[in-house]
DNA sequence: TGAAATGTTGGGGCG
DNA sequence: ACGCCCCAACATTTC
């Protein structure tokens, strides 16, 4: 064993001390001499965020600061180019190694690989430990060596790989070691912005929450006006409690329920599976044929009514305006309204997967681009692209009474269970305030399915 | 994790 | 009693 020195345990989307392998890796390379936590507010992710996405993080490194508090420490956080951040830091507490939770996403993949060797020149070691899913992107290859392109194929090679057990907290708890550096990013939640509870405890405390009622997952994970589904994502986004703990948790539970919930995860680590096998797929269609369709440009007066909730489509505009105050849509209503987007207004689904990682708390880049190229039917697995869903149907069914639209839509609060899916058909049209539909879906279903005929050809 | 168009069946009104 | 039509309900096909 060489000389013991400080380590520095860098986090980036795994914002928890719980069953963090790389807290454990810090830990036993610094000995005694301690582990300097730290985050970077790197520009390059912080300039495109929206601002419930900033506040979230922010609140969510406040958190985090918290728990190093209860155990001595303090969270080093630092603005800047990690590739020069980094360095700076081992430099000035004279750390021999950096311990990181793997990245597999584009963006992290490149900047990992620079700070490693800028890290090298100072002869300090980078050391990937562990990663945001169950099994890391990469690892589940089918018979032939190569990675899954269908989703239920690789589903059962994933559950059959298995994964670790949850480590929980380290053995001893951590010295930790401090450095100048307290600039947490402006944590103001903008007035009418109603955002999750961040941090480790609130995903901890969510989850018992949602383990009591996880039986009738199955039966109302597609209904906006129940409180149905987990809202673990921004969580697991975030790192803040880590899908190990889940699937564990749920090994207990045999019902339709947790089978379903644990299905949802394997998308989610299939989908980082795709990111990590074809990176370009964040950006550029996974199956390039649509990429030729016509399609219009995002500078419509529609695709604003698109984005601020005003397309005089209830269950869109609820969704649309559900995203905008909470940083969150429930996923029956992302599926709605990136179809209406690309169905019935044309629009290329990056714009859309844009404007949704502006906004989510939970935005994930594989998760969220490749479930748009689903929408568009482009991606792995994708849905045909003549599935078009008619908004109106869409809402009566998994919203029949309603509530979820009046909730969102108050121009519509006082309309019944009858008309508020389609408000423009009452006698005297919408109610006041509420425009008429900006669209007309009958018209643009057969517009986009001869857009996409024109492309067969 | 669609919806619309089209086809089929069967009950019931009615001359 | 019978044939005819209407149409709801359901199934199949097509995009």
């Amino acid at each position: 064993m060489g000389r013991v020195t400080p380590s520095v345990l860098w986090f980036r989307r795994d914002l928890r001390l719980r069953d963090n392998p790389a807290l454990l890796a810090a830990v036993s390379a610094a000995g005694g001499d301690g582990v300097v936590p730290l985050f970077v507010v790197d520009p390059a992710l912080w300039g495109p965020a929206g601002p419930s996405r900033r506040a979230y993080l922010s609140a969510s490194l406040r958190a985090l600061d918290e728990a190093l508090q209860d155990g001595g420490g303090r969270l080093v956080v630092r603005h800047g180019d990690p590739v020069e951040v980094v360095p700076a830091l081992t430099a000035e507490v004279g750390a021999g190694s950096v311990h990181v939770a793997a990245d597999f996403g584009p963006h992290g993949r490149a900047r990992d690989e620079r700070v490693e060797k800028a890290l090298a020149e100072q002869e300090v070691s980078f050391e990937r430990l562990g990663s945001p899913y169950a099994v890391a992107p990469g690892t589940v290859l089918n018979g032939s060596g190569k990675p899954y392109q269908v989703f239920t194929p690789f589903s059962r090679a994933w559950r059959e790989h298995g994964w670790h057990e949850p480590a929980g907290l380290p053995a001893r708890s951590a010295a930790w070691r401090s450095a100048p550096g307290r600039d947490f990013p402006d944590a103001d939640v903008p007035d009418g912005l109603a955002l999750p509870s961040a941090g480790e405890e609130a995903a901890r405390q969510r989850w018992e929450a949602f383990l009591e009622r996880v039986e009738d997952y199955a039966e109302d994970r597609d209904r906006p006006d129940r409180d149905g589904t987990s809202r673990m994502s921004p969580h697991l986004k975030w790192g803040e409690i880590h899908p190990r703990t889940l699937l564990a948790d749920l090994a207990d539970h045999t019902g339709k329920g947790a089978t379903t919930y644990r299905n949802e995860l394997a998308w989610r680590e299939f989908y980082a599976d795709v990111l990590w096998n074809r990176p370009d797929s964040a950006r550029e269609y996974y199956r390039p044929e649509l990429a030729g369709m016509a399609y219009d440009p995002p500078t419509t007066k529609a695709f604003e009514a698109w984005q601020e909730g005003r397309t005089g489509y209830p269950v869109v505009d609820a969704g649309m305006r559900q995203l905008r105050a909470t940083g969150w849509m429930h996923n029956r209503v992302r599926m709605i309204v990136a179809s209406f987007l690309v169905k019935d207004l044309h629009v290329e689904w990056q714009h859309g997967a844009r404007h949704f990682l502006h906004w989510l708390v939970d935005g994930d880049l594989a998760s969220n681009n490749h479930g748009w190229q689903w929408t568009a039917g482009s991606g792995t697995d994708a849905s045909p692209f003549f599935r078009v869903f008619n908004p109106t149907t869409q809402g009566r069914k998994f919203d029949p009474a309603g509530d979820y639209v009046r909730r969102w839509v108050p121009e519509l609060a006082d309309l019944s269970a009858k008309e508020v899916h389609d408000p423009s058909a009452r006698a005297d049209g919408p109610p006041e305030g509420y425009p008429p539909p900006v669209v007309d879906h009958a018209e643009e279903r057969r517009e986009a399915l001869d857009r996409y005929e024109e492309v067969r050809r």
